[in-house]
DNA sequence: TTATCAAAGGTCAAAGAAAGTCAAACTTTT
DNA sequence: AAAAGTTTGACTTTCTTTGACCTTTGATAA
């Protein structure tokens, strides 16, 4: 660790506490850690992602602002992962954001989603080139989302 | 003896201590020993393979790293399988069978099971012919089993 | 009521910082 | 001498950081 974005990451999701939004300024948060603003973008963009459950909102011009809102989980999410967001190829980064949100909302363990990760990740995907290792990766995770799904699952143990 | 790679092999063996895990910079590493730092990769691959009970994770870029996690060795069935029971390629119906067996000795729960099958299955492992999926599968379900091998494996949740 | 301006935030591409790969050259063992 | 094991370095891939330039907004001056 310890390279800034993941600093300004933990910052920000221990300013949630339990709220479910936060406000911000772009260039007080850059100021307070001595990066450019638009590294603040990068960190948004990369870890307060839809699919990680967050919806960024924000204001250009003077008194501008950014509004991080932590999504509750609808019941329809998986489902459109499964449909329409997750098209024929998805990538190993994207993976894990979901899944680190299907455990936030509580719908997987810790455990599972170490699961999910290990098979599906590039080192389990065998031997093709990157196009076909995404390609590969959608119909694996597929399963697994689809799985999920099906109403009878869950018994543990 | 005493080749460059030897030295590094236990100095790492010794970074561990009582730890099962150990975190490194591979550049730091290299400096250190004032070698090229694929020398670092070379005794990674030789000396901490998963025959000797290690596995490796790593990340690219600002902030990357090297980590080592030590298996336990008291799963020798399923290192056995990694290593050398299972080849380059696997059935679906054997992978039940192993799973069946790892359920029953309560290593995996159904749930984790099942998650496992569905994410092995013929349906999940799209557009190969029968022998390419053998092999994706092996991998993927070679990354599962590397998993509960790792001794931080089974935290709450 | 506009025209203008400064104060936000946004975008994107280039540079930087790690780690990975691979093959060639070198050393040691057999 | 051949085989096996090490060492090195050029090149690649991935992720992060920075900065120059762009757009939007609210306030203010003409």
């Amino acid at each position: 660790m310890a390279n800034i974005s993941d600093l300004i990451e933990n910052f920000l999701i221990d300013l949630f506490g339990d709220e479910s939004s936060i406000y911000i300024s772009r260039n007080e948060l850059a100021q307070y850690f001595n990066c450019a603003p638009s590294q603040i973008n990068y960190v948004l963009s990369t870890r307060f992602t839809l699919d990680k459950g967050f919806a960024v909102e924000s204001r250009r011009g003077g008194g501008g602002y950014v509004t991080l809102v932590r999504l509750n989980d609808e019941d329809s999410y998986i489902n459109e992962l499964v449909c329409h967001s997750i098209g024929d190829k998805i990538s190993f980064q994207r993976v894990c954001q979901i899944l680190d949100r299907l455990q936030s909302d509580g719908i997987i363990s810790q455990r599972e989603k170490e699961i999910a990760k290990s098979m599906t990740s590039d080192k389990a995907i065998l031997s093709y080139d990157k196009l076909s290792k995404e390609v590969v990766r959608a119909g694996i995770f597929k399963s697994f989302l689809t799985l999920l799904m099906k109403s009878d699952f869950g018994g543990d143990d």
